[in-house]
DNA sequence: CGGGCCCTTGAATTCTCTCAAACAATGTGG
DNA sequence: CCACATTGTTTGAGAGAATTCAAGGGCCCG
């Protein structure tokens, strides 16, 4: 486990956010976004592979992503990884688990990553004076738990090729409304062994079931990436039918 | 899928809930517990087997249980089922996969179930006049998470026997403290299937599974129920450390 | 008494894991 | 620039885990 490496560098201001304009989010309130800019302290920058948050900790801080990808996981004390979910631009973190007490969960960076930090005992203001962003951290915490559900049925039930398909078009779909693949093409940033760990599966078991999908030239694993050639298909051989999503908060 | 059978009686206040008074709760100021008795607007009773909530559709309620055991899953297209948790009483339902819009997963009473019932659309009500009911609900959705990353923790990394073992513990700790085993020999209300849909394994290997948990006098399989005679072993062969869990609101 | 539901068991097959080894790409220190 | 270590990917083979298929038993209820 590699320190964190963090620096606190100077503040974006919110009303300059990069992410807020995408068409994927809700629009805020002038109120909403002052109140937020002022709920936000700083900024954090962690390196690929830190850790950001660990298990059994006290975080007194809630972040949102800024900026790169990351992931949380859970291990069994002789070292087995499970992971949970990913975390892109956008999303909150710090609420899964608890709203106060241990982190039950751990993240780390899987590329640099740019946090916006937020005092967590602040929050009770917010249910106090800002009834809509009180909501929306519900809303959040929803829309955390539904793709629990999607990945649980996965785990559960899915056959391995199925369960990598699935994988693949989640985190496609989830990344590509992000404006983050400038060139079109999209590269997640993850190794094998991320994936083994997302789906259940052994390392060797999950290098095999990778190299099926990309005979069908579904994907094509390269650069210490996986890249999507065709999101379509996956969807269809997972059986999943994608996000029915609209616009969402975020704080 | 059998009709709801579901018949509106006579409503409890909430004045004289029974669970209220159990220690595992918090306690509610006055005026807390009369919004909460207007909000709630009626009960609902359900036969054992029947099914609450199908995904899909819209439900114009929340519902809080007041008696009785049910689970939520979900279903590929070909049938096959993946339990996602279950529900108890005092647990909040419609909160799960969406604050709006359509459910994500299907609910079904494993014994008869009673409901409260509350108007879905009052919820802003909550949030702009009760924040530390707003503030509840979001705690509620953060134990739901909590609990989901536990299942899928076992799901993906624990072998069929350690995640067994780890359900039932689960199932029991969550029911221990709502005084629902009067006799003090705590029965699971499940059959074989169930464990089978939750931990992702066929009925066959679960039942072989099963009868190694109770060659080791940690359960007893009979009258369609599951006996826990050890927590503690179960706990321990799953490497689970239980709950650490205070006081829990409720709603 | 028959049918349905649930539990149980055995056997063959399929899936997945572990072990082992090798290769490619990258980075580091000399 | 090269030698070397590290990390991530690939492949094969044997062992182990879990599935499907099949069948039988117990129990409750109409």
């Amino acid at each position: 486990m590699s320190k964190p490496n963090a620096r606190n560098s100077q503040k974006t201001p919110c009303e300059q956010c990069p992410l807020r304009p995408l068409p994927h989010f809700r629009e805020f309130k002038p109120e909403e976004l002052s109140f937020v800019s002022r709920f936000k302290t700083g900024e954090l920058v962690v390196d690929a592979g830190a850790t950001v948050l660990v298990e059994g900790s006290h975080s007194a801080h809630l972040f949102t992503v800024l900026s790169g990808w990351a992931f949380r996981y859970k291990m069994l004390e002789d070292g087995r990884r499970q992971i949970l979910n990913y975390v892109m631009p956008g999303d909150l973190i710090g609420l899964q688990g608890s709203l106060l007490g241990e982190m039950q969960h751990s993240i780390e960076a899987l590329t640099p990553v740019t946090l916006c930090v937020f005092e967590r005992d602040r929050l009770p203001t917010v249910f106090h004076n800002h009834a809509e962003l009180a909501y929306d951290l519900t809303w959040i915490a929803s829309r955390e738990e539904r793709m629990l559900d999607e990945n649980l049925l996965s785990i559960g039930r899915r056959s391995a090729l199925e369960r990598a398909a699935y994988l693949l078009a989640f985190l496609y779909d989830r990344s590509k409304v992000l404006n983050i693949f400038p060139n079109g093409a999209a590269t997640l940033p993850l190794t094998q062994q991320h994936v083994a760990d997302t789906l259940g599966l052994s390392i060797v078991h999950t290098n095999k079931t990778l190299k099926k999908l990309a005979e069908k030239t579904l994907i094509r694993w390269a650069d210490r990436g996986c890249h999507i050639l065709d999101d379509k298909g996956l969807r269809q051989l997972s059986g999943w039918e994608g996000f029915k999503e609209s616009k969402r908060p975020f704080i």
